[in-house]
RNA sequence: GGCCUCAUGGCGGAGUGGUGACGCAGCGGAUUGCAAAUCCGUGUACCCCAGUUCGAUUCUGGGUGAGGCCUCCA
């Protein structure tokens, strides 16, 4: 079985995942508040970790890797949301979790084996909370349950921060009902006419860091494998989780690896509603191949940072028009994927998608160069499998070439065969001049034409 | 102010104590009626200054530069 090497960002260095139940390996990552359409920035996490997922599958086996992902349906913000529209919050929360679900399949995310949702978790938050009360970690005050960072001595330990360094530079207002200003709301109590739940605190609702103590505690048990998420969530919402879960816990850790991925980068600005950049996935699906946003995430290592332009996109369309090319030539839809070792090899390696993509480039070339059958069915196999890993060249090759320019009626089709039955008649009167005449006009059309000893065959191109 | 990343050719982007992947673009060749595609070959790079070392892009220290977090933003 594959070793798998796996940064930990609670040890700053790679460490060996040794699962703690082979057959039951457990992935949690923090998932969207729904409120609002995800952006490209959301799914590089869901893109990354689904990629790991892709890879446990293939070394723990499909049934042994569990993957959960919470929806956040409780929050200030879908409050605000379904105020505006007039609606229940329920109405928002389904809509965008809807969308949330289509905007990932579209960038091949696989269907997690679990998804948490706050709403279905209050009764196990409420006891966490009250666990935590009762041994001293958390007091109640006007406006809420706050837990007490200072019950907790060794805080800080994933992000690497002091209690006093971070008093020190606090920017946050003076909250007079916290006896610490570290000290962060478990569950907030209710203004009037906000959604809430009935807890031993009156009506109200969690506060954000301890729905995912919860849900894993309830989906997934008290250790987890490995927890991921965005670079931003080290601190504080990562640390938070780590002091609830713990002292609810006795000390007994919530995670052995923490994985963190990069953020995207957008030119000069950083992404944001109020600069009007804010780069959805289904205006990018609409200009670009899915399948090409997908590989441009994994184009870069998950823990670097990730420069999101147009040229990155484009070139990773080529990448997948040549490999598709590849395939197209010797295709037969009987073939098995077989997954390639060089692949999986360096996916182990700290989940190496950029390696990954020089040994995708390899396995095209063999393609291209494959004469006989077996080489030829051996090459495709491996692109298949490839493609399986990594959640790309899922497609016919015929299909990625047809969605190139969009769905094309019959009569198209058809007038461009007669074009190209056209020119293979004149090329055998060596009428040159109409040949190319004819080329020009079907590369108007956005087609290729291919000339060879056995005649002439045609796709469509960018 | 505190914590954390990063710095590689025209561009993107891996990796390594000793000939510096891979892709795109460029160039040369094969192939082609000419092309396209494909194959073969090829030039150009490791931020600066010290130190350790026979030897550093890779390790250590310092500097400079960029980014992230410290604000319920993936």
């Amino acid at each position: 079985m594959s070793k798998i090497q796996l940064f930990n960002t609670i040890a700053k260095q790679k460490q060996q995942l040794i699962p703690i139940n082979d057959k039951k390996v457990t992935l949690y990552v923090c998932g969207p508040t729904v409120y609002n359409r995800a952006h490209i920035g959301n799914a590089r996490p869901e893109v990354v970790f689904d990629t790991l997922f892709r890879l446990l599958r293939s070394v723990y086996g499909d049934d042994h890797v569990i993957f959960a992902r919470n929806i956040t349906d409780i929050d200030d913000k879908i409050n605000a949301a379904a105020l505006e529209a007039g609606v229940d919050i329920s109405v928002i929360t389904e809509k965008y979790t809807n969308i949330y679900r289509a905007d990932m399949a579209l960038l091949g995310v696989l269907p997690k084996t679990l998804e948490p949702k706050v709403t279905e978790h209050v009764d196990e938050i409420i006891a966490l909370i009250i666990k935590l009360e009762k041994d001293n970690h958390a007091y109640e005050t006007a406006d809420g349950v706050y837990f007490h960072v200072p019950s907790m001595a060794n805080y800080g330990r994933l992000s690497r921060r002091k209690l006093e360094d971070m008093q020190a530079g606090a920017r946050v207002e003076i909250d007079e009902n916290k006896r610490n200003s570290a000290d962060f709301a478990l569950w907030k109590k209710a203004k009037p006419n906000e959604p809430s739940w009935d807890s031993p605190w009156g009506k109200g609702r969690p506060g954000w860091h301890i729905e995912c103590s919860a849900m894993i505690e309830k989906s997934l048990g008290l250790t987890i494998d490995i927890h991921g998420g965005g670079h931003d969530l080290i601190f504080p919402h990562h640390e938070n989780e780590i002091a609830q879960s713990e002292c609810a816990h006795n000390g007994v850790p919530l995670a052995n690896i923490w994985m963190h991925n990069g953020m995207l980068n957008f030119g000069n600005d950083k992404m944001s509603k109020s600069l009007g950049n804010v780069l959805g996935i289904d205006g990018l699906a609409e200009k670009w191949p899915a399948e090409a946003l997908r590989l441009s995430l994994l184009s870069a290592h998950y823990r670097a940072p990730l420069d999101w332009t147009d040229d990155l996109i484009s070139q990773n369309v080529k990448t997948l028009d040549r490999a598709y090319r590849a395939m197209d030539e010797i295709w037969d839809n009987t073939i098995e994927p077989i997954l390639p070792n060089s692949i999986i090899e360096v996916l182990c390696d700290d989940l190496n998608t950029p390696q990954a993509l020089a040994e995708l480039s390899t396995l095209v070339r063999n393609a291209n160069k494959a004469k006989t059958s077996d080489q030829k069915a051996i090459a495709l196999a491996e692109l298949l499998g490839a493609g399986q890993l990594l959640g790309i060249l899922q497609l016919e090759p015929k299909q990625w070439f047809a969605n190139q320019i969009g769905q094309k009626d019959d009569g198209l089709t058809a007038h461009i065969d007669a074009l190209v039955k056209e020119r293979v008649e004149v090329r055998a009167a060596k009428n040159w001049a109409r040949a190319d005449e004819i080329r020009d006009e079907l590369a108007a059309l956005c087609v290729d034409v291919k000339d060879g000893p056995e005649g002439s065959t045609w796709r469509f191109v960018v």
